[in-house]
DNA sequence: TTCCAGGCGT
DNA sequence: ACGCCTGGAA
C-alpha cells in the first residue's frame, strides 16, 4: 500500500463503509470489556450466527465477571457445549478467578496484564484495548490477513515474519489518526462481509480501486495458504452401558482431548478387532466392568484436528452389581435418560444421545 | 462427501 | 510447529 494519501484513502473509505454497513451484535451495544473478551473469544473458532446465540445464553448465565468466577467449571463447559475448543471455556474461567483476586473484578486498560489472562494472547489482548478501551492497538486476525493480502496482492503467506511485521507497521501508522475502535471492527468487519474467503463481493468492496490483487485477478489465490495437512481416518467403538434403568458416563481428564467433558467408555479399534470386541475392551481396560448382550446401536461420525472418527456404539449390560474402577477417567455417574442434558459430551456422544431420545 | 476456518498453549 | 474442535459451505 501507498504510503501518505494512500493510506488515507483508505482509512476514510473503510471507516465511512463500516458506519454504514456495521451489522447491530450484541456486544456493540455497550462495548462493555467483559462482553468484548467473551465474544472475541467466542468468535474466533464460531460463525456469527451461531456465535450471538451461544454469546447470548452466555450473558444470561454469567452476566459479569463475578458470575462467572462463582460457576462450576461444569457450568462453564455445559454452556460451551458445541462450541470445541474446550480449554477456551476452561481459560476464561479461570482468568475470571484472576480478575476477581488481583483486579477488583474488572478487566483493566492495560494491554501486558490482558496478555497476561490465562487465554488472552496478542490478538485478543489487542482487540479488548481497542475495541472496549478504544487505545490504539492493531488487531491482525485471520480477516485482516486476508484484506491486506488482496490490497497489496502478497504472494508470500501473511505469517511471513517481514511480510507480517510489515502490516504491523502499516496498521500502526494508520491508528496515529484512525479511531481505533471503529477502525479495527471495520477491518474485520469488512473482512467477514465482503473480502470473504470464498466468493468475495469485489463489485461492492469499498477499496475495489485500492485492491492490487483486483486489478492482478488474483483474488482467489490470496491469501497464500500453507499446504493442507492429511486427514486421517481412525475407527473406534464405545459402550452404553445400561443398568437398572441407567446409563453410565465418565468424565474425561482435563488435560486430554475434550477435557472435563463427559463420554460413554470406548477407544480405538486394534488391528483385526471387531467394534464389538473393542467396545468391550475399551470398557474393560477403562472401568473393570464386563460388558454382556452387545447390541450394536448406531454409528457416527465426527472430526477433530485432523482426524476423521467413525464411532461404533453398542448398547450392553452387566451381569453383576458394578463397582466400577477407573482407569481413564476422574469420575463417572449412573444417570437416567432425561439427565444426560446436564453433562456436556463431544459432538460424536452428543448425536448418540440425540438417537438415544428418539 | 469433502473442505474449510482460526488464536492460543505447549 | 503442531494440536485443539465443530457445523456449515461448496
Amino acid at each position: 500500500m501507498k504510503k501518505g494519501k494512500g493510506q488515507l484513502l483508505f482509512r476514510n473509505a473503510l471507516l465511512d463503509w463500516f458506519g454504514a454497513n456495521q451489522r447491530d451484535l450484541p456486544w456493540r451495544r455497550t462495548y462493555d470489556p467483559y462482553h468484548i473478551w467473551v465474544s472475541e473469544v467466542m468468535l474466533q473458532q464460531t460463525q456469527m450466527e451461531r456465535g450471538v446465540e451461544y454469546f447470548n445464553r452466555w450473558m444470561e448465565r454469567f452476566p459479569d465477571i463475578r458470575s462467572l468466577a462463582d460457576a462450576s467449571e461444569q457450568e462453564v463447559l455445559k454452556a460451551w457445549e458445541g462450541l470445541g475448543y474446550y480449554s477456551r471455556a476452561r481459560n476464561i474461567r479461570a482468568a475470571a478467578d484472576v480478575l476477581l483476586a488481583e483486579y477488583g473484578g474488572v478487566v483493566p486498560e492495560d494491554y501486558a496484564a490482558l496478555l497476561a489472562l490465562p487465554g488472552i494472547g496478542p490478538y485478543t489482548a489487542a482487540a479488548v484495548m481497542s475495541i472496549a478501551f478504544n487505545q490504539p492497538y492493531p488487531v491482525i486476525d485471520a480477516n485482516v490477513e486476508r484484506l491486506f493480502a488482496r490490497i497489496d496482492n502478497v504472494a508470500r503467506p501473511m505469517k511471513e515474519k517481514a511480510v507480517y511485521q510489515n502490516l504491523e507497521k502499516i496498521l500502526a501508522t494508520m491508528l496515529r489518526t484512525a479511531p481505533p475502535r471503529d477502525f479495527n471492527q471495520a477491518l474485520m468487519e469488512l473482512g467477514a462481509l465482503v473480502c470473504r474467503p470464498r466468493n468475495p463481493l469485489c463489485g461492492e468492496c469499498p477499496l475495489g480501486t485500492q485492491c492490487r490483487a483486483l486489478a492482478a485477478g488474483t483474488v482467489m489465490q490470496r491469501p497464500v495458504l500453507p499446504p493442507r495437512k492429511e486427514t486421517i481416518d481412525i475407527v473406534m467403538a464405545c459402550a452404553i452401558l445400561k443398568h437398572n434403568g441407567k446409563f453410565f458416563i465418565q468424565q474425561r481428564r482435563s488435560d486430554d482431548v475434550w477435557g472435563g467433558l463427559w463420554e460413554f467408555p470406548g477407544g480405538r479399534l486394534k488391528n483385526g478387532e471387531s467394534a464389538a470386541q473393542a467396545a468391550a475392551r475399551e470398557l474393560y481396560e477403562e472401568t473393570e466392568l464386563r460388558a454382556v448382550n452387545l447390541d450394536p446401536f448406531r454409528t457416527v461420525t465426527h472430526h477433530y484436528t485432523r482426524y476423521r472418527v467413525t464411532l461404533h456404539a453398542f448398547f450392553c449390560n452387566i451381569s453383576k452389581v458394578p463397582e466400577p474402577r477407573l482407569h481413564a477417567a476422574t469420575a463417572f455417574r449412573w444417570v437416567a435418560l432425561d439427565e444426560l442434558d446436564r453433562y456436556p459430551f463431544p459432538s460424536g456422544h452428543r448425536q448418540l444421545i440425540a438417537h438415544m431420545k428418539r
